[in-house]
DNA sequence: GCCAACGTTGGC
DNA sequence: GCCAACGTTGGC
């Protein structure tokens, strides 16, 4: 089983918005980065775990735990020129992106915030890929070594 | 294949 | 809202 970390920006889609969802479940739709795509697509697999994380809003972080439930399939919204993520270039016989669904395992007591992990970016969680410079990927892996200690750090204070 | 221009991400 | 870092696009 792999672990993953998955960001979404809280005001389009928080973890909020996901534990108000029908079954808690919803597709995680409008990846449009191609490395991101292809673990999405490839690697991501059911049954694996993915750390919630919001980007891009007042305090950035992990707020939780999902569950992968459906495997990688074609993103529809990019076939949709309503919608935001509307792709022209994504051919319904040959689709551009793909995405999987994710069912919410259970969200932190507090938020483990970026501006803690950056705390451990030299022992604890060294290689952590969030933590990279510069780093936009939408979609990680996360080592099964990080993936206990960010829980474990979730528990406590 | 190079690279400048442009668009996006995401922390601050 | 700013802007650095990155990814994508398209002319050549």
């Amino acid at each position: 089983m792999n672990h993953w970390l998955m960001k979404s920006e809280p005001e389009s889609f928080s973890i909020d918005h996901l534990a108000r969802a029908p079954r808690k479940t919803t597709c995680w739709d409008g990846v449009r980065n191609y490395q991101a795509r292809n673990m999405l697509r490839d690697e991501v697999k059911r049954g694996d775990l993915a750390f919630f994380y919001h980007s891009n809003c007042e305090l950035p972080g992990v707020v939780g735990i999902v569950e992968i439930v459906r495997e990688g399939y074609p993103d529809h919204t990019a076939f949709d020129p309503e919608d935001h993520h509307f792709d022209p270039q994504s051919d319904p016989q040959n689709p551009r992106w793909f995405m999987v669904d994710v069912k919410l395992v259970r969200k932190f007591p507090r938020v483990v915030s970026l501006r803690e992990l950056k705390e451990y970016a030299g022992n604890k969680l060294s290689g952590f890929r969030l933590l990279a410079k510069g780093n936009r990927l939408s979609v990680m892996p996360v080592s099964a070594a990080h993936w206990k200690f960010v829980n474990s750090i979730s528990e406590a204070k």
